[in-house]
DNA sequence: TTGTACGCGTTATCAG
DNA sequence: CTGATAACGCGTACAA
């Protein structure tokens, strides 16, 4: 409600001194600070982030684009960038786009008014033309878990590929030789690596996969899927996500398999979900907070204008659970 | 980048005109506009947001208030507040507190700093006096799943104690007579008051319970919680929340016991998880997305500066799922 | 050490 | 129908 001017006449002081000492920049004498100091308690000033971000030129804003928050393995992200952001000085934008480019679109507008300083994107839709403008306008944008195609814009994630090899390694391993692999978004780039992953290296021990990708990325969809593909009995079933794993365990145990005496069952994320289930899920962990934590480093350091930070690659690991073993002589 | 000025220089008319095509507002003829029109195509002309924000007053944001977004019912609150929000005009700026007083008392101050137009506040915290600073400022603010005691702000929450006594009711009718009830966060007011529905039921039918509320609410404290309650062989556990109920299942089937045959178990809120344990989970559902539309509707009312819309309790409704039934004999 | 004055990008008012 | 201009709150040269 009040502004620089109220403190400044009540302190007796110009508007000028009150900024300096705000910001606490430029010589001010002990006296005329308390006196600032006092009045600003007295009157409840609070400097006006719209007026700052016009005169300096930095909104200390950060856009996050991702397409829901009530799905856990999103939800999880935002909560480890917005605390990152947070710690950095940001204050995190989170856009929901509910995978609608036309919800996307309208939000990117939105945050080139808002000019905030940068821009994180974890988007699940195939074309992300839209997001060039933010390259057009100057402002650093990182993408996660996927790459932003023809805008040579850092991304950090994971390498899915090795992911879906490590859940076939696995199950060959325990020695597996019937596998099927179920899962959904099917234009999900990162899912659609797992899978690729899981192919290659089945097919190096000389073995094809039934692979089965649905539209729809929630339990019942997967479950269906997995009721599907179940009929041809794989003694594996590796899902492409923990929701698509859980809804397969849910269908083996329907259809009177046991799990996982008649079928090993294999996730990948490593969500809270999959501890969940009984049998809890053997899968395979993506390190989220290490991702996220990684993303705003690196879109920090563009902001500040800053080289890029080198990065490695978030490390995946195989969480052994109650879901898999070898299959029945 | 470009501004107002630049689309006037380059369209050959003036600020206010350019001004008014933006806005629609008064007389602009369609020669010019269509001359504007296309300045602002060609230059990507956006309007500056806190130019508007400073000249106009209003900030079309809404904070957001709440303790984590990785904690799915957290998570599906904040999906609908944003897209509902979305919906009426207004950004939503997220603040997670990570409960902590001092995280949640900077917010505050950063949205007083961003000059929102409104705050939905959904604190874990005993002390709420911070809020004060948004009333005092004239900032609506309507509060969701308990109520801010002494600032006399409207709460949009369903009946938890209502909902203690279904869960009772439920297992009183399949004639359940040794109960156990556990459950976290201890300090919060819904939990309470479940708890609280739970006991005068019971009361009622003359039982007694024994209850088991732990500091923090995740899978393995409410696991452990879960185990010694479990040693006292009831034959109806109710948890307070899912978390808490998978918790219960998980005890009681790593000690032998059958869910529901020789212990039934319930939970509080349906979320997705409720769905993914074996056996699935019989619970209470908590209309969410109606609590959240409800409390936006309500915020957006004040924001418009009209009165108080008068609001239906959300309904609680009990959902039969696999995890209850009569006891043993 | 302190104060004055300008400009950031908009919109509203008022004159033309 | 259109244009000039003040004002929103702040930070910063520059002057004192």
């Amino acid at each position: 409600m009040s502004s620089i001017r109220d403190i400044a006449q009540a302190a007796g002081a110009s508007v000028a001194t009150v900024s300096r000492v705000v910001n606490d920049s430029g010589y001010v004498s002990a006296a005329t600070r308390a006196r600032v100091l006092k009045a600003i308690e007295d009157l409840q000033y609070t400097p006006n982030a719209s007026a700052r971000q016009l005169r300096r030129g930095a909104s200390h804003m950060v856009g996050v684009v991702l397409p829901a928050l009530d799905v856990p393995f999103f939800g999880i992200m935002a909560h480890v960038l917005e605390r990152e952001l947070f710690r950095h000085g940001y204050q995190a934008l989170i856009c929901c786009t509910d995978e609608s480019a036309d919800q996307e679109a309208r939000y990117i507008s939105t945050l080139l008014s808002q000019k905030v300083d940068g821009v994180l994107a974890i988007s699940v839709l195939a074309d992300v033309t839209q997001y060039r403008r933010f390259v057009d306008a100057g402002i650093p944008i990182v993408a996660l878990d996927r790459d932003l195609p023809e805008l040579s814009v850092p991304s950090v994630k994971a390498d899915h590929l090795a992911g879906g090899r490590m859940m076939a390694e696995h199950l060959l391993a325990l020695g597996h030789r019937k596998f099927a692999v179920i899962g959904a978004p099917a234009h999900s780039p990162p899912v659609l690596a797992r899978v690729q992953g899981v192919v290659d290296r089945l097919a190096e021990a000389g073995l094809v996969a039934q692979v089965h990708l649905g539209a729809v990325h929630d339990f019942d969809a997967c479950k269906d899927l997995a009721q599907d593909v179940l009929a041809d009995r794989p003694t594996a079933v590796i899902g492409t996500t923990d929701i698509a794993a859980i809804g397969a365990i849910h269908a083996a145990i329907g259809m009177g398999l046991a799990v996982p005496g008649d079928v090993s069952v294999i996730g990948f994320d490593d969500l809270p979900a999959a501890r969940y289930v009984l049998p809890a899920l053997t899968t395979v962990a993506q390190p989220l907070r290490e991702i996220g934590a990684q993303a705003v480093a690196q879109l920090c350091a563009m902001m500040r204008g800053e080289s890029l930070l080198p990065v490695a690659a978030p490390e995946l690991r195989l969480i052994l659970r109650d879901t898999t073993s070898a299959p029945r002589g």
